[in-house]
DNA sequence: CCGCGGGCCTGAGAGC
DNA sequence: TGCTCTCAGGCCCGCG
């Protein structure tokens, strides 16, 4: 599922049950993640305190008072709820938790505060590390990241730069951690089609020959900004598993102005959207907007 | 180094 | 109802 804005999401809904609040208990159910916790996991954590809980690209980081930091990374089905004090599950009444959903709530994080934080992931593409504070930026699932996309150093000049030369569709450079962190497939999708590219335009043509960017970085940019501001404005896309933490649904998917709409009219010329595969992924775009 | 394809897992939905 | 097939928001690894 989980792209930046519903990672984002994610942070925003546990920040307030988390931070400032300790692990009073853990339990770790199932350790063979996408990589496997460590023994010591829970023990690790067990009467840390959390100072703050913050997001590079698409992981969740939890600072701890032992001087670790939890990563955690949602894969492409994991899902944290959220209740406190033994209450039912908060927010959106068309919510109930099944004996099958209950069968994946890998890790549980019994906070202080009251709160019940369960990470849930049916396919165990996600996972959870700990690290020392100080290794931070040698960690291996950081250190490649490109630059955030929502801050200030994102603009176009480094965007060309990351493009320049290389031979790849801007699809799939987009799609690249490295070269900007946290988008993926919807959200590429739809920047695309809000700078009017083409996903399958060579991703060195964003550049000139000396990769000073060109009118369409800006535009891909601006685009890439502007989608991402208004997903976390939602709350993110809710398409198969994505809630906020409250259980509630976030509203983007009915935003979408290409991703998942084969077939449909474009939103701008009324031409037929279309989808292709590219590097295995599904593209919708519209051919006729995007060149 | 670069780009692509396969694999990791489970579940949902379509078609028969 | 149930089987089989395809597809899914991510990321890592190995191959050429």
């Amino acid at each position: 599922m989980p792209e930046l804005p519903e990672v984002e999401t994610v942070r925003r809904g546990l920040a307030p049950a988390m931070e400032g609040a300790r692990f009073t208990r853990v339990e770790a159910r199932r350790r063979d993640l996408r990589w496997p916790l460590p023994k010591d996991f829970a023990q690790r954590l067990q009467g840390q305190k959390v100072e703050g809980l913050g997001r590079r690209a698409k992981y969740l980081l939890a600072d701890l008072s032992s001087g670790d930091v939890l990563i955690m990374h949602l894969g492409m089905s994991g899902s944290f709820r959220l209740r406190r004090n033994g209450e039912t599950f908060l927010g959106d009444p068309r919510y109930f938790e099944t004996a099958k959903d209950a069968k994946h709530d890998h890790v549980v994080f019994h906070m202080s505060s009251g709160a019940t934080v369960t990470f849930n992931d049916p396919r165990r593409f996600g996972s959870m590390k700990l690290v020392q504070r100080a290794k931070l930026e040698r960690e291996p699932l950081l250190r490649g990241l490109g630059p955030e996309p929502l801050g200030n150093e994102f603009d176009a000049a480094m965007l060309a730069k990351a493009c320049a030369g290389k031979k790849t569709s801007i699809k799939a450079a987009l799609s690249d951690q490295r070269v900007v962190a946290g988008l993926g497939n919807i959200y590429v999708c739809e920047a695309l089609f809000r700078a009017r590219l083409s996903p399958k335009r060579q991703a060195s043509t964003i550049a000139d020959r000396n990769g000073e960017p060109n009118e369409r970085a800006v535009a891909l940019v601006d685009a890439i900004k502007a989608v991402l501001h208004d997903a976390i404005k939602a709350g993110g896309s809710s398409l198969r598993d994505h809630r906020k933490a409250d259980g509630s649904l976030g509203y983007f998917q009915h935003s979408f102005r290409v991703y998942d709409r084969a077939g449909e009219p474009c939103p701008h010329c009324k031409g037929k959207i279309k989808r292709i595969v590219q590097t295995g992924r599904s593209t919708f775009y519209c051919p006729s907007c995007q060149k």
